[in-house]
DNA sequence: ACTTATCTAAATCTGCAGGTTGAGAAAGCT
DNA sequence: AGCTTTCTCAACCTGCAGATTTAGATAAGT
């Protein structure tokens, strides 16, 4: 839970002056809020970020040498736990995709109400998400369709589903880039028997050798099934 | 844009009688829904949905034989578009994160006030995706996390960063499962070269085979570069 | 000018990968 | 009992994959 005795410590990223200035203005009249930094550059505040350890940055997305998304990637690698809210003028799907996945905890449009800011800031100081409804829908306009495509090459009649489940068991080492020895000792069984079984493998595959039968399989979702199979066949 | 001249047809699909009854009243009693169908039953609520195609289908996730989640699959394979919204008891992070991958409009507990259902399906009408605050969170602890994981993996000091960019374009031909004498036509070059390229990858990347450094570029974030670079080396 | 990195290539060699044929044993189905 | 599937294995063969050595040409950095 937050700590109300305390005063939430804000940073500011924007390369525009006047809405630094803005921004800078509106959160000082809180009263529970205090403004540790504030610049027109990435670079300059991630140096802030590291000094001051603010509870929430405010970064703009839109910015000359290195962007919002490129800055919140270098403060991942500074390993520093900070809360990023994002302040754009796009409400781009993919854009506001992006910055979720890098681990944006809240997006606020420029264009929205300066309430909106101030919302956003408490919400994600209490460790929620803020993302109002309108950005809640682009973002899943994007995601849904991105996990569409991703199924989309999953389904496609899929050869996978003729192989028999030793020939699955001999496929998941396969795709562990072993070799026939290695693989005929994991099965307990003869080399050429794992031969035997690989070429039947190529052939319902449709392929000539094993890269290509890995790559069938990592794109066509093979889900490993060995792990609980072979102990099984074996104990039996 | 909604069309506000005609009802909004309601599917309702849990197996609990009470619940069912219940959604069926509170409904109801908005004088622009109506409720095309209720069943206790997944699998026949498929049939309903074929059947009376309704704008916005209630479905709960907790169900005995096919649950919630199997059915918004079933619905997907069926090709029929319709607004899924999930009622659950539960606010897992994985359950909501699943959910909407396959393709929900919207996620209401069932602890919710029964306004919440209310507004749910005005939004999701509309075209909008409804999450409730709590469950947005919810929803990124989970996708945040996994974005995490896949970076990481990515990370690793990376062995990948060695390679020179003809040696990439070279890896990026492996990787679609190409054999030397191809590569070489597709290069321009001579199949030793190839070979003298793909040893020095192997070193690299510290493996023994094409299979190998092909599972290590796919599980290290390899992006091909050929596309461009290989257009761009032939031109010059 | 010297060094280093990169791309190119030939020559040689070992051996595992991949293809084919044939066949026995066990389990399940009709 | 007979048929089919699956799993098992041998023996043989071709050849590409992978390892090693040596080396020329070019470009870039010191």
């Amino acid at each position: 839970m937050r700590d109300f005795t305390r005063k939430l410590r804000v940073l500011l990223i924007d390369d525009n002056a006047n809405h630094l200035r803005g921004i800078k203005e509106l959160i000082s009249l809180e009263t529970n809020y205090s403004v540790v930094g504030a610049t027109r550059s990435a670079n300059l505040g991630l140096g802030l970020i590291k000094k001051y350890r603010p509870d929430i940055v405010l970064m703009d997305v839109n910015m000359p040498e290195k962007d919002g998304l490129q800055a919140i990637q270098s403060i991942n690698k500074m390993g520093v736990s900070t809360n990023v809210v994002i302040l754009s003028g796009y409400d781009d799907s993919d854009l506001i995709y992006r910055a979720m996945k890098l681990g944006a905890r809240g997006y606020v449009l420029k264009t929205m109400a300066s309430s909106k800011l101030i919302d956003a800031i408490e919400t994600v100081a209490d460790g929620k998400i803020y993302l109002p409804s309108i950005l809640t829908t682009r973002f899943f306009e994007y995601f849904q369709n991105a996990a569409k495509e991703e199924t989309k090459v999953v389904a496609g009649e899929n050869l996978l589903l003729s192989l028999t489940g030793r020939e699955n068991e001999v496929l998941d080492l396969l795709t562990q880039g072993i070799n026939y020895k290695s693989i005929a000792q994991k099965l307990i069984i003869s080399e050429t028997t794992v031969k035997t079984h690989v070429n039947n493998i190529f052939q319902k595959l449709q392929v000539n050798d094993r890269t290509n039968a890995v790559l069938y399989a990592l794109t066509h979702g093979f889900k490993p099934s060995s792990a609980q199979e072979t102990a099984m066949t074996t104990a039996a």
